[in-house]
DNA sequence: TTGAAACCTGAACCACCTTTCAAGTTTAGA
DNA sequence: TCTAAACTTGAAAGGTGGTTCAGGTTTCAA
């Protein structure tokens, strides 16, 4: 009591450097034993001994089991967004931005398997946090058609509705040819393949002519 | 052992009528229990409660808390298929067909948000089931496709990835539109107009002109 | 009617894991 | 160097809930 962040049951800041090196190897260990367990099968005591620290210590660092879990969620929902920023092209066309965009988040989902299965368990473990990556994703691509429409590169009737139904179609073909990529086709190469695709629909549909 | 089905850990089928009641109620107690608390807190004795059966009886019927989810996303999986399946016109265009795909599935996830958030949650529960209910929805969407192709309705490069595709467009317009629908907006009138929008996508795009 | 199989019951077993705590060690600023 | 705060440690408390089991009841075919 008395501290600044005490109150709300929020672990405070490591003061020393030594603390700061525990919480991130906390951190680190966590994303593999989630990533590999899921979080119910994933142990307390599973994280410290992969972090190669006493179970203890754990707390000094996070009040629960799922305040470490809902600091991976936002860690990893800033990791996807930076991607995709990260991948932005002032000068590309808005059709290309949105082709880059996916491209880079399904560079990211091949490298992070784990981390796309911990956003998806947020669903149940911490739905708030899992709705709204959803809703800041949607509102990012919404922005970008936005754009676009102001470029008068998109028609100019896109609403939210679009923003949805490009983000699921993104999220489904990270699953597919990322996440459960056949490792014997090389996934570079077929990546590139899926987001041409994912551009073509934009571009012109599934109609004939 | 020596019994027909007992090898593998299966549960017998009931043998009494009887027996299949008793099995119903707790498949029921079970959708509901699931489907409000989830997988890990949902407890045996919630769904025996709920069914009004003694503990002990669940284990007549189910030989652990993990079979009877996956018998739930059989049958769940199977309703999807369904709902698609029976919304289908012979006489509609390919465009049209794939749009009251989409308008039924959202009927359904609107009517049975427990059943969208147990198949959800077999990605953590029942990785296997999961995997296969998508697969199996893709392989259905491509059929359409593959329809749409040799009606010359559809262009005539379409694959694996189109169907993921629209399939992620789907669920994801589900997730936003039916089950976290705003209960403010008529939620029928809402449907048809995100069914259009993602009719309109796949007609001819996102682009101007 | 009868008896064997199917079904029902709920208390208790037990394995597992999160969280706490009191006591020791290290850090870092003065 | 000194000392208060930060950090570490691991044993054990405490709770939970899946699963078992032995004994009773109901069903149904013969």
């Amino acid at each position: 009591m008395g501290r600044d962040e005490k109150d709300a049951g929020v672990a405070t800041e490591p003061a020393t450097e030594r603390g700061r090196r525990t919480r991130r190897k906390l951190l680190d260990a966590a994303t593999v034993e989630f990533g590999q367990n899921g979080f119910h099968e994933a142990s307390i005591s599973g994280i410290t001994r992969r972090a190669g620290v006493a179970l203890g210590s754990f707390y000094t660092y996070f009040d629960t089991k799922d305040a470490i879990f809902r600091a991976l969620v936002t860690d990893f929902s800033n990791g996807v967004r930076d991607a995709a920023s990260g991948s932005a092209d002032p000068d590309a066309s808005a059709l290309d931005t949105e082709r880059r965009a996916l491209s880079a988040f399904l560079d990211f989902a091949r490298e992070h398997k784990e981390i796309y299965r911990i956003i998806d368990e947020a669903e149940f473990v911490d739905p708030a946090s899992y709705r709204l990556h959803y809703e800041n994703t949607a509102k990012r691509i919404h922005a970008r058609l936005q754009a676009g429409m102001d470029k008068a590169e998109f028609r100019d009737d896109l609403e939210e509705a679009h923003a949805w139904a490009i983000m699921g179609m993104n999220v489904f073909l990270g699953l597919r040819y990322a996440v459960w990529a056949d490792p014997s086709e090389e996934a570079n190469r077929k990546a590139d393949a899926v987001a041409d695709i994912a551009r073509g629909i934009l571009e012109k549909g599934i109609g004939s002519q």
